[in-house]
DNA sequence: TGTTGACCTGGAGCGCGCTCCAGGTCGCAG
DNA sequence: CTGCGACCTGGAGCGCGCTCCAGGTCAACA
């Protein structure tokens, strides 16, 4: 079973070491697995999972954000409601997308006068 | 000639004082006009700076990027540096609307798995 | 002319999301 | 067994983007 140590993982996901220990007080991944000595074992599971926290940082979610999705996902609320509550995301994104959307009309506006 | 008072500004904006007068010394707008007794009075081309600042602000750009695009419109640049610099913000924002529909996606996933 | 409230300035404070540090532990290589 | 580097913890520090505050000024109105 292929157990990566946390400089490894850091390679794999592009996040720094003290970012996965953070994220993981913070509650948005892990608990990882430990050693007998206390050093993190990071699994393929636990690294998909980086993966998707990482790509709903990168699209603007918080810390506070993922904790709530991480709770939701995880706790035993019927499928309905996580889904209900991943829609609700969605459409936050979704207004993301217009704002940036805006700004490239005002870009494209301005790069038009001066071209 | 319509002069608005920081109050009438920041109501027109949806941005408050404070920050109005933020924007101001860190060079993303003004410098405003002053009254003889120095009280600030925006006039509609400060507004509208204002809005397209706000705008670009939505879209996730930094207070130092805005101030570089404020600093490069405004300077005696070739109208070619300045679309070429627009380019390249443009770019930049589109690497987020990426990453916003990377999200998105991952969303749509969760969502049908849980649908 | 006096009161009142919006405005002024400089600077401190704050929440977020890391990032770094000190002081100690683990575990492999020699 | 020793050395050494990767790892551990708790907590401090930092850059960003505001936000708030104290202490003072301006201007409209009674």
């Amino acid at each position: 079973m292929s157990a990566l140590s946390p400089a490894q993982a850091a390679g794999r996901t592009g996040v720094t070491i003290d970012t996965l220990r953070y994220y993981e007080r913070e509650g948005l991944i892990g608990p990882i697995r430990r050693t007998a000595g206390g050093r993190r074992q990071y699994t393929e599971d636990d690294i998909f999972w980086i993966g998707l926290v990482t790509c709903l940082r990168n699209a603007g979610l918080g810390i506070a954000d993922l904790r709530e999705f991480v709770a939701i996902l995880r706790s035993e609320h019927t499928r309905q409601d996580k889904a209900a509550f991943l829609r609700e995301r969605r459409a936050a994104l979704q207004q993301r997308v217009a704002a940036l959307h805006r700004a490239l009309d005002v870009l494209d506006e301005k790069i038009a006068y001066y071209s």
